[in-house]
DNA sequence: ATTTGCATTAACCAATTAGTTAGTTAATTA
DNA sequence: TAATTAACTAACTAATTGGTTAATGCAAAT
């Protein structure tokens, strides 16, 4: 009996190209002729490999929501202070979207474009409903008298989340509006992780 | 001579259907057909009263812009002290976005898909440069001494952009990960005005 | 050496899509 | 009333797109 031959790196390649496109154009402006283009194959492997366009993208889709889905289990560990917890997560996210900058906006595109259908989709792939019950639980331990009262642990994730994440999602509108060309733009992110931090700090100091 | 008889109101009907459509599919998920129908009109009046697919874009994009689009000129009036200007930006965007929740994502996801061509459009269409140069002395200025040291003017606009904007932008993910249903998620947005302000006040407040 | 079966491709297909055309309707006006 | 012209439509077209098929290459097993 033969053996597979899956030894060429075809199945990589188009996964890399995949994810390259879809993150560029979004699944409707996507092609998948110009997908096979970029993996240097024919397009009627991209049927070979996978079955349709749908089972690409939620391929691609899946691994995008995983790196850059906050992950609550960051914020969840009792045994450390809560600023602590927030710093790891800033400084986590900071660094996982500049590293691929596109993800982000094209994660969100797509659950705006899409919300029922993708959000079954997630449903079968993360089951991290305990964290959210776990957050809630551990601020309001921790975050009973701050500089602004009781601490509200639906508006601390949002704002954390809204700071890291959307300097990335609305680069285009933050360039356009502060006349930031890519390196200026480079600059300020980096800048942003200890700006983030710091203002985040100035909600849990005691008053 | 004949006269125009557009007091029917078909050319209304058209930039209402294209706004729903293309609010909720995207440039390249929205179909003219559907527009069409969305509109109660044969597909070639489309063309009849927008030369083609672009045009029709660009009107719905350029309002929804016009719309959202944060408007620095909230920030830089030097009469006003500081931290009201703000309070005045967040009442102002929170409401606009809470009457139409979906024009936050489409224009940033526009702009993230179509950077060159979008932000080549809009140069056409507003010249608010000004009001960057502005909005940078004015908090320079005012902003010498707080509780973090001196203020940085692109750090504290990209914090109240972000507060402001990714509530909306990223209300799937938000829904999902806190488990919010449609009504639960309104209150939370309903109180985030005022979260939002409080939590920026922390940053204005001299030492 | 021949068979076996995965990997790969060129060519094709049916459906969809933006855009066009040729013509109809009806209000205005000269 | 006849000409004029804006408003509107059904039917068509050319191009694109996701997906299929039938055939071929080719490494391994017998």
């Amino acid at each position: 009996m033969a053996v597979k031959r899956k030894d060429s790196n075809t199945e990589q390649k188009i996964v890399l190209a995949a994810q390259k496109i879809f993150m560029q154009r979004g699944y409707d402006g996507a092609r998948m002729q110009e997908i096979a283009d970029e993996a240097g194959i024919n397009k009627a492997m991209l049927h070979y490999y996978f079955d349709n366009k749908d089972k690409l993208f939620e391929m691609v889709f899946a691994t995008a929501y995983t790196i850059i889905a906050p992950n609550l289990s960051f914020l969840t560990d009792d045994s450390v202070p809560l600023i602590n917890r927030i710093e790891n997560f800033v400084n986590h996210y900071t660094d996982v979207l500049m590293q691929q900058p596109q993800v982000a906006s094209f994660v969100v595109n797509e659950l705006n474009r899409n919300p029922e259908k993708v959000m079954q989709f997630l449903r079968s792939l993360v089951t991290d409903s305990a964290h959210a019950q776990a957050f809630m639980r551990s601020v309001e331990k921790e975050g009973k008298k701050t500089a602004v009262g009781t601490l509200h642990p639906i508006h601390l994730l949002m704002h954390i989340v809204s700071l890291c994440y959307f300097p990335f999602v609305g680069k285009p509108l933050f360039q356009y509006l502060l006349k930031l060309d890519e390196f200026q733009f480079q600059i300020v992110l980096e800048q942003r992780k200890q700006e983030t931090i710091t203002f985040l700090r100035l909600l849990l100091q005691g008053k």
